[in-house]
DNA sequence: CGGAAACCTCACGGGGCGTCAGATTAGTCT
DNA sequence: AGACTAATCTGACGCCCCGTGAGGTTTCCG
Protein backbone atom coordinates (compact mmCIF):
# COMPACT_ATOMS: atom_id res chain seq x y z
CA UNK A 1 0.00 0.00 0.00
CA UNK A 2 1.23 3.44 -0.53
CA UNK A 3 3.70 5.25 0.75
CA UNK A 4 5.15 2.79 3.35
CA UNK A 5 9.14 4.49 3.64
CA UNK A 6 12.73 2.83 4.82
CA UNK A 7 14.05 3.87 8.10
CA UNK A 8 16.24 6.56 6.25
CA UNK A 9 13.23 8.10 4.25
CA UNK A 10 13.29 6.59 0.99
CA UNK A 11 10.31 5.35 -0.56
CA UNK A 12 10.78 1.46 -1.75
CA UNK A 13 10.74 -0.30 -4.35
CA UNK A 14 9.29 -3.63 -5.39
CA UNK A 15 11.87 -5.68 -4.48
CA UNK A 16 12.01 -3.84 -0.68
CA UNK A 17 8.45 -4.11 -0.45
CA UNK A 18 8.87 -7.77 -0.55
CA UNK A 19 11.71 -8.15 1.90
CA UNK A 20 9.70 -5.73 4.62
CA UNK A 21 6.81 -7.52 4.29
CA UNK A 22 8.85 -11.17 4.75
CA UNK A 23 10.11 -9.37 8.04
CA UNK A 24 6.81 -9.00 8.70
CA UNK A 25 4.94 -11.72 8.94
CA UNK A 26 8.81 -13.48 10.22
CA UNK A 27 7.71 -11.18 13.02
CA UNK A 28 4.09 -12.06 13.40
CA UNK A 29 5.08 -15.47 13.52
CA UNK A 30 7.97 -15.39 16.02
CA UNK A 31 5.50 -13.66 18.49
CA UNK A 32 3.18 -16.90 18.27
CA UNK A 33 5.85 -19.12 19.63
CA UNK A 34 8.13 -16.76 21.67
CA UNK A 35 7.68 -14.46 24.27
CA UNK A 36 7.49 -10.93 23.14
CA UNK A 37 11.19 -10.30 24.88
CA UNK A 38 12.60 -13.29 23.29
CA UNK A 39 11.72 -12.06 19.92
CA UNK A 40 15.38 -11.41 19.21
CA UNK A 41 16.31 -9.16 15.27
CA UNK A 42 18.64 -11.67 14.61
CA UNK A 43 16.14 -14.67 14.56
CA UNK A 44 13.47 -12.58 12.38
CA UNK A 45 16.26 -12.25 9.59
CA UNK A 46 17.33 -15.55 10.27
CA UNK A 47 13.87 -17.15 9.59
CA UNK A 48 14.02 -14.91 6.57
CA UNK A 49 16.89 -15.92 5.19
CA UNK A 50 18.59 -12.03 5.14
CA UNK A 51 21.12 -10.37 7.84
CA UNK A 52 20.13 -8.52 10.82
CA UNK A 53 21.19 -5.04 9.08
CA UNK A 54 18.35 -5.41 6.83
CA UNK A 55 15.74 -5.26 9.32
CA UNK A 56 17.22 -1.98 10.54
CA UNK A 57 16.31 -0.62 7.19
CA UNK A 58 12.86 -1.18 7.28
CA UNK A 59 12.00 -0.93 11.00
CA UNK A 60 13.97 0.83 13.83
CA UNK A 61 13.09 -2.48 16.34
CA UNK A 62 11.41 -4.79 17.20
CA UNK A 63 8.22 -3.17 18.30
CA UNK A 64 8.02 -1.41 15.17
CA UNK A 65 7.30 -4.31 13.26
CA UNK A 66 4.51 -5.22 15.83
CA UNK A 67 3.01 -1.83 15.37
CA UNK A 68 2.59 -2.48 12.06
CA UNK A 69 1.39 -5.76 12.28
CA UNK A 70 -1.57 -4.67 14.79
CA UNK A 71 -2.32 -1.67 12.93
CA UNK A 72 -2.97 -4.03 10.13
CA UNK A 73 -5.31 -6.00 12.72
CA UNK A 74 -7.03 -3.00 13.71
CA UNK A 75 -9.08 -3.55 10.17
CA UNK A 76 -9.93 -6.33 10.86
CA UNK A 77 -12.41 -5.29 13.83
CA UNK A 78 -14.52 -3.46 11.35
CA UNK A 79 -16.79 -6.63 10.25
CA UNK A 80 -17.39 -7.65 13.74
CA UNK A 81 -17.87 -3.63 15.64
CA UNK A 82 -20.95 -3.72 12.46
CA UNK A 83 -22.96 -6.34 14.93
CA UNK A 84 -23.93 -3.57 16.61
CA UNK A 85 -25.33 -1.18 13.79
CA UNK A 86 -29.08 -2.92 13.83
CA UNK A 87 -30.57 -1.84 17.37
CA UNK A 88 -30.40 -4.71 19.83
CA UNK A 89 -33.70 -4.21 21.17
CA UNK A 90 -35.94 -6.59 19.22
CA UNK A 91 -36.12 -10.24 18.97
CA UNK A 92 -33.01 -11.00 17.78
CA UNK A 93 -30.81 -8.76 20.14
CA UNK A 94 -29.53 -11.33 22.67
CA UNK A 95 -28.67 -14.02 19.39
CA UNK A 96 -26.70 -10.53 17.95
CA UNK A 97 -24.93 -10.23 21.51
CA UNK A 98 -23.99 -14.15 21.08
CA UNK A 99 -22.95 -13.30 17.96
CA UNK A 100 -20.62 -10.34 18.28
CA UNK A 101 -19.28 -12.12 21.72
CA UNK A 102 -18.07 -15.14 19.87
CA UNK A 103 -16.60 -13.36 16.86
CA UNK A 104 -14.57 -11.32 19.28
CA UNK A 105 -13.81 -14.21 20.85
CA UNK A 106 -12.51 -15.61 17.29
CA UNK A 107 -10.76 -12.21 16.32
CA UNK A 108 -8.63 -12.57 19.44
CA UNK A 109 -8.14 -16.39 19.18
CA UNK A 110 -6.72 -15.22 15.63
CA UNK A 111 -4.47 -12.36 16.83
CA UNK A 112 -3.85 -13.59 20.33
CA UNK A 113 -0.22 -12.92 20.63
CA UNK A 114 -0.47 -9.23 19.02
CA UNK A 115 -2.89 -8.32 21.01
CA UNK A 116 -1.28 -9.49 24.15
CA UNK A 117 1.82 -7.10 23.12
CA UNK A 118 -0.13 -4.10 21.82
CA UNK A 119 -1.75 -4.20 24.88
CA UNK A 120 1.41 -4.26 27.09
CA UNK A 121 3.31 -1.47 24.93
CA UNK A 122 0.05 0.81 25.68
CA UNK A 123 -0.33 0.43 29.34
CA UNK A 124 3.27 1.05 29.63
CA UNK A 125 2.70 4.44 27.88
CA UNK A 126 4.10 3.83 24.19
CA UNK A 127 1.58 6.82 22.40
CA UNK A 128 1.92 4.78 19.47
CA UNK A 129 0.47 1.65 20.81
CA UNK A 130 -2.29 3.55 22.50
CA UNK A 131 -2.89 4.98 19.20
CA UNK A 132 -3.55 1.90 17.62
CA UNK A 133 -5.54 0.47 20.31
CA UNK A 134 -7.97 3.07 20.65
CA UNK A 135 -8.26 3.31 16.67
CA UNK A 136 -9.25 -0.34 17.27
CA UNK A 137 -11.44 -0.08 20.14
CA UNK A 138 -12.73 2.61 19.49
CA UNK A 139 -14.76 1.16 16.37
CA UNK A 140 -16.59 -0.94 19.05
CA UNK A 141 -16.86 1.19 22.22
CA UNK A 142 -18.30 4.53 19.88
CA UNK A 143 -20.88 1.97 19.00
CA UNK A 144 -21.77 0.67 22.16
CA UNK A 145 -22.24 4.18 24.03
CA UNK A 146 -24.17 5.25 21.35
CA UNK A 147 -26.79 2.27 21.66
CA UNK A 148 -26.49 2.78 25.25
CA UNK A 149 -27.06 6.72 25.02
CA UNK A 150 -30.47 5.67 22.68
CA UNK A 151 -31.78 3.08 25.32
CA UNK A 152 -31.03 5.53 28.12
CA UNK A 153 -33.24 8.20 26.37
CA UNK A 154 -36.23 5.81 25.83
CA UNK A 155 -35.71 5.60 29.61
CA UNK A 156 -34.61 2.00 29.96
CA UNK A 157 -31.16 2.48 31.10
CA UNK A 158 -30.76 4.39 34.53
CA UNK A 159 -29.78 7.62 34.54
CA UNK A 160 -26.63 7.42 36.31
CA UNK A 161 -25.26 5.36 34.01
CA UNK A 162 -22.62 7.32 31.60
CA UNK A 163 -22.75 5.65 27.81
CA UNK A 164 -19.27 5.58 27.04
CA UNK A 165 -18.59 4.85 30.84
CA UNK A 166 -20.77 1.71 30.18
CA UNK A 167 -19.09 0.97 26.94
CA UNK A 168 -15.36 0.78 27.95
CA UNK A 169 -16.89 -1.26 30.71
CA UNK A 170 -17.74 -3.80 28.07
CA UNK A 171 -15.30 -3.93 25.60
CA UNK A 172 -12.95 -4.57 29.08
CA UNK A 173 -14.71 -7.26 29.68
CA UNK A 174 -14.81 -8.47 26.47
CA UNK A 175 -11.19 -8.05 25.69
CA UNK A 176 -10.26 -9.56 28.90
CA UNK A 177 -12.62 -12.98 28.56
CA UNK A 178 -10.85 -12.61 24.96
CA UNK A 179 -7.84 -13.22 26.18
CA UNK A 180 -8.73 -15.21 29.33
CA UNK A 181 -11.09 -17.87 28.46
CA UNK A 182 -8.33 -20.13 27.47
CA UNK A 183 -7.04 -20.45 30.93
CA UNK A 184 -10.82 -20.46 32.24
CA UNK A 185 -11.06 -23.50 29.93
CA UNK A 186 -9.45 -26.18 31.27
CA UNK A 187 -10.55 -24.91 34.68
CA UNK A 188 -14.52 -26.50 34.18
CA UNK A 189 -15.97 -23.89 32.03
CA UNK A 190 -16.88 -24.61 28.77
CA UNK A 191 -16.32 -21.87 25.86
CA UNK A 192 -20.28 -22.24 25.45
CA UNK A 193 -20.98 -21.22 28.96
CA UNK A 194 -18.92 -18.06 28.56
CA UNK A 195 -19.84 -16.91 25.10
CA UNK A 196 -23.48 -16.99 26.74
CA UNK A 197 -23.17 -15.43 30.13
CA UNK A 198 -20.39 -12.59 28.55
CA UNK A 199 -23.87 -11.93 25.91
CA UNK A 200 -26.10 -11.84 28.17
CA UNK A 201 -24.34 -9.22 30.74
CA UNK A 202 -23.47 -7.38 27.13
CA UNK A 203 -27.03 -7.07 25.99
CA UNK A 204 -28.83 -5.96 29.46
CA UNK A 205 -25.97 -3.26 29.84
CA UNK A 206 -26.48 -2.04 26.16
CA UNK A 207 -30.24 -2.28 25.92
CA UNK A 208 -31.40 -2.12 30.30
CA UNK A 209 -33.87 -5.23 29.29
CA UNK A 210 -34.65 -7.80 30.43
CA UNK A 211 -34.13 -11.22 29.47
CA UNK B 1 8.01 -16.58 53.88
CA UNK B 2 9.65 -18.11 56.47
CA UNK B 3 11.87 -20.83 54.42
CA UNK B 4 13.38 -18.90 51.35
CA UNK B 5 16.36 -20.77 50.03
CA UNK B 6 18.70 -19.37 47.86
CA UNK B 7 18.92 -20.79 44.57
CA UNK B 8 21.40 -23.29 45.34
CA UNK B 9 19.18 -24.52 47.83
CA UNK B 10 20.80 -23.05 51.18
CA UNK B 11 18.63 -21.44 53.50
CA UNK B 12 19.27 -18.07 53.96
CA UNK B 13 21.06 -16.24 57.34
CA UNK B 14 20.14 -12.66 58.72
CA UNK B 15 22.71 -10.52 56.03
CA UNK B 16 21.28 -12.62 52.67
CA UNK B 17 17.59 -11.95 53.70
CA UNK B 18 18.59 -8.68 54.27
CA UNK B 19 20.55 -8.74 50.60
CA UNK B 20 17.36 -10.37 48.53
CA UNK B 21 15.03 -7.85 50.28
CA UNK B 22 16.73 -5.18 48.73
CA UNK B 23 17.10 -6.68 45.34
CA UNK B 24 12.85 -7.08 45.50
CA UNK B 25 12.85 -3.66 46.60
CA UNK B 26 14.97 -2.15 43.92
CA UNK B 27 13.34 -4.37 41.04
CA UNK B 28 9.80 -3.20 42.23
CA UNK B 29 11.50 0.20 42.04
CA UNK B 30 12.78 -0.62 38.22
CA UNK B 31 9.66 -1.52 37.38
CA UNK B 32 7.85 2.01 38.10
CA UNK B 33 9.93 3.32 35.44
CA UNK B 34 11.10 1.26 32.93
CA UNK B 35 9.27 -1.35 30.35
CA UNK B 36 9.77 -5.23 31.96
CA UNK B 37 11.90 -5.48 28.55
CA UNK B 38 14.44 -2.71 30.10
CA UNK B 39 14.73 -3.96 33.52
CA UNK B 40 17.98 -5.03 33.37
CA UNK B 41 19.74 -7.21 35.77
CA UNK B 42 22.56 -5.05 36.16
CA UNK B 43 20.53 -2.21 36.92
CA UNK B 44 18.88 -4.29 39.73
CA UNK B 45 22.24 -4.55 41.30
CA UNK B 46 23.62 -1.20 40.55
CA UNK B 47 21.04 0.22 42.92
CA UNK B 48 21.52 -2.08 45.70
CA UNK B 49 24.97 -1.42 45.31
CA UNK B 50 25.88 -4.90 44.73
CA UNK B 51 27.10 -7.15 42.28
CA UNK B 52 24.77 -8.87 39.51
CA UNK B 53 26.42 -12.03 40.85
CA UNK B 54 24.81 -11.52 43.71
CA UNK B 55 21.09 -11.26 42.13
CA UNK B 56 21.78 -14.40 40.53
CA UNK B 57 22.44 -16.21 44.22
CA UNK B 58 18.67 -15.64 45.09
CA UNK B 59 16.83 -15.25 41.86
CA UNK B 60 17.03 -17.54 38.74
CA UNK B 61 16.06 -14.13 36.33
CA UNK B 62 14.31 -11.06 36.73
CA UNK B 63 10.52 -12.40 36.32
CA UNK B 64 11.27 -14.88 39.18
CA UNK B 65 12.04 -11.71 41.40
CA UNK B 66 8.52 -10.15 40.08
CA UNK B 67 6.90 -13.58 40.54
CA UNK B 68 7.78 -13.14 44.46
CA UNK B 69 7.01 -9.49 44.41
CA UNK B 70 3.53 -10.42 42.78
CA UNK B 71 2.85 -13.63 45.47
CA UNK B 72 3.16 -10.82 47.91
CA UNK B 73 0.71 -8.32 46.27
CA UNK B 74 -1.66 -11.26 46.38
CA UNK B 75 -2.38 -10.93 49.88
CA UNK B 76 -3.06 -7.53 49.37
CA UNK B 77 -6.53 -8.13 48.13
CA UNK B 78 -8.25 -9.93 50.55
CA UNK B 79 -9.45 -6.81 52.39
CA UNK B 80 -11.17 -5.66 49.22
CA UNK B 81 -12.76 -9.26 48.74
CA UNK B 82 -14.08 -9.18 51.70
CA UNK B 83 -16.39 -6.62 50.43
CA UNK B 84 -18.02 -9.29 49.15
CA UNK B 85 -19.17 -11.16 52.65
CA UNK B 86 -22.18 -9.31 53.27
CA UNK B 87 -25.26 -9.79 50.69
CA UNK B 88 -25.43 -7.09 48.27
CA UNK B 89 -29.61 -7.13 47.97
CA UNK B 90 -30.45 -4.63 50.74
CA UNK B 91 -30.02 -1.61 50.89
CA UNK B 92 -26.34 -0.81 51.05
CA UNK B 93 -25.73 -2.96 47.76
CA UNK B 94 -25.18 -0.56 45.63
CA UNK B 95 -22.89 1.47 48.23
CA UNK B 96 -20.54 -1.73 48.45
CA UNK B 97 -20.49 -2.19 44.76
CA UNK B 98 -18.70 1.26 44.65
CA UNK B 99 -16.77 0.86 47.44
CA UNK B 100 -15.13 -2.63 45.79
CA UNK B 101 -14.85 -0.78 42.48
CA UNK B 102 -12.91 1.99 43.77
CA UNK B 103 -10.47 -0.02 46.33
CA UNK B 104 -9.64 -2.53 43.04
CA UNK B 105 -8.81 0.43 40.80
CA UNK B 106 -6.85 1.75 44.25
CA UNK B 107 -5.02 -1.42 44.41
CA UNK B 108 -4.29 -1.71 40.66
CA UNK B 109 -2.86 2.34 40.83
CA UNK B 110 -0.48 1.31 43.86
CA UNK B 111 0.41 -2.38 41.88
CA UNK B 112 0.01 -1.28 38.13
CA UNK B 113 3.87 -2.13 36.97
CA UNK B 114 3.56 -5.53 38.72
CA UNK B 115 0.01 -6.23 37.46
CA UNK B 116 1.01 -5.30 34.42
CA UNK B 117 3.87 -7.95 33.97
CA UNK B 118 2.29 -10.30 35.77
CA UNK B 119 -0.57 -10.50 33.21
CA UNK B 120 1.88 -10.49 30.51
CA UNK B 121 3.65 -13.56 31.64
CA UNK B 122 0.59 -15.39 32.51
CA UNK B 123 -0.96 -14.38 29.21
CA UNK B 124 2.27 -16.15 27.95
CA UNK B 125 1.72 -19.37 29.16
CA UNK B 126 3.99 -19.18 32.67
CA UNK B 127 2.43 -21.75 34.76
CA UNK B 128 4.02 -19.87 37.69
CA UNK B 129 2.40 -16.61 36.63
CA UNK B 130 -0.75 -18.38 35.91
CA UNK B 131 -1.12 -19.31 39.47
CA UNK B 132 -0.29 -16.53 41.57
CA UNK B 133 -3.17 -14.90 39.66
CA UNK B 134 -5.77 -17.30 39.75
CA UNK B 135 -4.47 -17.20 43.92
CA UNK B 136 -5.57 -13.39 43.51
CA UNK B 137 -8.47 -13.26 41.40
CA UNK B 138 -9.83 -16.10 42.51
CA UNK B 139 -10.31 -14.68 46.02
CA UNK B 140 -12.92 -12.17 44.09
CA UNK B 141 -14.42 -14.55 41.81
CA UNK B 142 -15.25 -17.51 43.97
CA UNK B 143 -16.90 -15.01 45.90
CA UNK B 144 -18.92 -13.26 43.12
CA UNK B 145 -19.60 -16.53 41.75
CA UNK B 146 -21.23 -18.15 44.97
CA UNK B 147 -22.99 -14.30 45.58
CA UNK B 148 -24.51 -15.26 41.33
CA UNK B 149 -25.62 -18.31 42.44
CA UNK B 150 -27.14 -17.26 45.24
CA UNK B 151 -29.51 -15.01 43.59
CA UNK B 152 -30.08 -17.09 41.39
CA UNK B 153 -31.43 -19.74 43.35
CA UNK B 154 -33.88 -17.07 44.55
CA UNK B 155 -35.00 -16.57 41.36
CA UNK B 156 -33.80 -12.90 40.50
CA UNK B 157 -30.65 -14.27 37.99
CA UNK B 158 -31.44 -15.99 34.49
CA UNK B 159 -30.83 -19.56 34.72
CA UNK B 160 -29.04 -19.62 31.22
CA UNK B 161 -25.80 -17.29 33.16
CA UNK B 162 -23.43 -19.44 34.45
CA UNK B 163 -22.21 -18.07 37.90
CA UNK B 164 -18.57 -19.15 37.07
CA UNK B 165 -18.65 -17.46 34.14
CA UNK B 166 -20.23 -14.00 34.94
CA UNK B 167 -17.85 -14.06 38.03
CA UNK B 168 -14.87 -14.24 35.76
CA UNK B 169 -16.55 -11.97 33.24
CA UNK B 170 -16.64 -9.31 36.25
CA UNK B 171 -13.07 -9.69 37.37
CA UNK B 172 -12.27 -9.04 33.34
CA UNK B 173 -14.03 -6.17 33.59
CA UNK B 174 -12.94 -4.60 37.07
CA UNK B 175 -9.59 -5.88 36.04
CA UNK B 176 -9.47 -4.36 32.42
CA UNK B 177 -10.77 -1.02 33.52
CA UNK B 178 -8.34 -0.72 36.35
CA UNK B 179 -5.69 -1.38 34.49
CA UNK B 180 -7.23 0.80 31.74
CA UNK B 181 -9.11 3.88 33.54
CA UNK B 182 -5.76 6.24 33.15
CA UNK B 183 -6.03 6.29 29.56
CA UNK B 184 -9.74 6.60 29.64
CA UNK B 185 -9.91 9.93 31.90
CA UNK B 186 -7.72 12.03 29.85
CA UNK B 187 -10.40 11.47 27.20
CA UNK B 188 -13.28 13.13 29.09
CA UNK B 189 -14.16 10.73 31.29
CA UNK B 190 -13.75 11.01 35.10
CA UNK B 191 -13.07 8.71 37.59
CA UNK B 192 -16.09 9.05 39.55
CA UNK B 193 -18.37 8.30 36.54
CA UNK B 194 -16.15 5.39 35.51
CA UNK B 195 -16.40 3.84 39.30
CA UNK B 196 -20.49 4.95 39.00
CA UNK B 197 -21.28 2.82 36.04
CA UNK B 198 -18.76 0.22 36.32
CA UNK B 199 -20.39 -0.66 39.89
CA UNK B 200 -23.94 -0.37 38.72
CA UNK B 201 -22.97 -2.92 36.12
CA UNK B 202 -21.57 -5.25 38.67
CA UNK B 203 -24.40 -5.01 41.00
CA UNK B 204 -26.89 -5.87 38.79
CA UNK B 205 -24.82 -8.70 37.41
CA UNK B 206 -24.77 -9.97 41.05
CA UNK B 207 -27.79 -9.18 42.06
CA UNK B 208 -29.91 -9.03 39.29
CA UNK B 209 -31.56 -6.67 41.02
CA UNK B 210 -32.73 -3.02 38.98
CA UNK B 211 -31.20 -0.13 40.11
C1' DC C 1 25.96 -3.57 -22.17
C1' DG C 2 27.21 -0.15 -18.76
C1' DG C 3 26.30 2.90 -15.15
C1' DA C 4 23.37 4.62 -11.40
C1' DA C 5 20.24 3.63 -7.96
C1' DA C 6 18.43 0.48 -4.86
C1' DC C 7 19.17 -2.90 -1.77
C1' DC C 8 21.78 -5.85 1.17
C1' DT C 9 25.63 -7.51 4.29
C1' DC C 10 30.22 -7.71 6.66
C1' DA C 11 32.40 -6.62 10.42
C1' DC C 12 32.78 -4.34 14.55
C1' DG C 13 32.34 -1.78 19.25
C1' DG C 14 29.24 -1.84 23.02
C1' DG C 15 26.82 -3.98 26.64
C1' DG C 16 23.99 -7.22 29.21
C1' DC C 17 23.81 -12.33 30.49
C1' DG C 18 24.91 -16.00 33.64
C1' DT C 19 28.79 -18.73 35.89
C1' DC C 20 32.41 -20.15 39.02
C1' DA C 21 36.53 -19.87 41.45
C1' DG C 22 38.24 -17.34 44.84
C1' DA C 23 38.01 -13.24 48.11
C1' DT C 24 35.62 -11.17 51.97
C1' DT C 25 32.76 -11.00 56.01
C1' DA C 26 30.19 -12.81 60.03
C1' DG C 27 29.75 -16.19 63.55
C1' DT C 28 31.55 -19.29 66.97
C1' DC C 29 34.51 -21.50 70.11
C1' DT C 30 38.41 -21.42 73.16
C1' DA D 1 41.39 -11.49 71.38
C1' DG D 2 42.56 -15.02 67.80
C1' DA D 3 41.62 -18.34 64.63
C1' DC D 4 38.81 -21.47 62.30
C1' DT D 5 34.50 -22.29 59.50
C1' DA D 6 30.53 -21.31 57.10
C1' DA D 7 28.02 -17.83 54.81
C1' DT D 8 27.98 -14.36 51.53
C1' DC D 9 29.73 -11.61 47.90
C1' DT D 10 32.37 -10.40 43.57
C1' DG D 11 35.92 -10.20 39.63
C1' DA D 12 36.47 -11.74 35.49
C1' DC D 13 35.21 -14.20 31.58
C1' DG D 14 32.91 -16.25 27.27
C1' DC D 15 28.67 -15.80 24.99
C1' DC D 16 25.33 -13.61 22.26
C1' DC D 17 22.54 -9.83 20.76
C1' DC D 18 22.32 -4.87 19.52
C1' DG D 19 22.67 -1.26 16.06
C1' DT D 20 25.72 1.11 12.62
C1' DG D 21 28.37 2.56 8.63
C1' DA D 22 31.24 1.50 4.86
C1' DG D 23 31.35 -1.13 1.10
C1' DG D 24 29.57 -5.02 -1.79
C1' DT D 25 25.80 -6.94 -4.87
C1' DT D 26 21.62 -6.81 -7.51
C1' DT D 27 18.22 -4.51 -10.26
C1' DC D 28 16.72 -1.20 -13.39
C1' DC D 29 16.94 1.52 -17.35
C1' DG D 30 18.67 3.90 -21.22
Amino acid sequence: MSQTLAIDGRPLGRRAQLTRRRLLDATYELLQTHGIRDVRVVEVARKVGTSPATFYQYFRDVDEAVLVLADEAAEEVEPVARLLDEPWNGKGGLESARDLVDRYFRYWDEHRALMRVRNLAADEGDQRFRDVRNRTLGQVTDRIAEAVAENQRAGRVPPEITPYSAAAAMVSMLERMASYHFDLEPRGVTRRELVETTARILHHTITGRKT
